[in-house]
DNA sequence: CACTTATTGTGAGTAATTCATAATAAGGAT
DNA sequence: ATCCTTATTATGAATTACTCACAATAAGTG
């Protein structure tokens, strides 16, 4: 069985507070969210929390590892639940969704880049994660960019 | 030979103006600058040149693809000459540098993601472009790191 | 050289996040 | 169960990175 949220918490060493417990709870239903997002769902459970203490929360909790921030260019900082794995992310330059893509290469990915190359090339670095981002439309984007590009086709043949 | 940036100012169907020479020829000099580096930077050559005025230059060039602009999580935006090739990026988690790194697999690197997981995947993006990010340790802090973890031995060795 | 319009300058405004410090509450000790 | 210490949260101000509105300027064309 999947541990407790309060168990998590108290074996990362962190004092377990209602706070904690709603922000994790929000964030089962926000797979890839913003702190401004969180803050709304959160304040369903507790209409007092304020958006700061949202921010000192996800601080720690991503700092214990519990949960992930991602930083899409862009974006404000994304977070998520699902940890551990390092897999990586699409997300659609039309609308910013952002879908889970597991890692194509295995337990590190991408982990043997090519030399660096470039005017400053000082050495090796000792890398230790890499992060891929996958650019490109989601489906419901892709297919409203798709249904433009047929409508002005339909404009030019009956020009 | 390199084309000049005034001609190739041009014909991205720009005007050439100072400001832009100058942005390009401070870019030179520093491959992965932010704003305010190459603002500091156009100001030897331009005193009067605004911040603002930066970033229009900085947004305009990268639009007409005659710069790129890349946003590494908690970092302000960099910018970089080298366009074209789409490489990626190792960056020091220790000091912030930017190394170029060659992409491994050739022109659309990691292009081929597995399927899409987690609780919502509603269907296949049409991805465009992979970014790959290596986080990991410069030569320089390495070699800090390094040190530190010896003589902390060294006082436990001598405790 | 004049004229049109892109570009730049100036100053204010915004979004996302951090910081300082006072108030509160978790979890161990009594 | 209650107290006490200290982590955590609340509140409000501050900061960073960036954008916007609009007036002033200067590229490039005729």
């Amino acid at each position: 069985m999947t541990p407790e949220p309060a168990d998590s918490i108290r074996s990362a060493g962190l004092r377990v507070t209602s706070q904690r417990l709603a922000v994790l709870e929000a964030l089962d239903g926000l797979p890839h969210a913003d702190t401004d997002t969180i803050h709304r769902r959160v304040r369903e459970a507790q209409p007092d929390i304020s958006l700061q203490s949202v921010y000192v929360v996800l601080g720690a909790l991503t700092e214990a590892g519990l949960i992930r921030r991602i930083e899409p260019a862009g974006s404000p900082a994304l977070y998520e639940r699902r940890i551990g794995d390092n897999h990586h992310h699409a997300i659609c330059t039309g609308c910013g969704a952002v879908q889970d893509i597991d890692c194509a290469v295995g337990h590190a990915p991408c982990l043997t880049p090519a030399q660096p190359t470039g005017p400053a090339a000082p050495g090796t670095f000792a890398i230790m994660t890499a992060e891929v981002t996958y650019w490109g439309l989601c489906p419901a984007c892709h297919q409203n960019s798709q249904n433009q590009q047929n409508s002005q086709n339909h404009k030019k043949e009956n020009a």
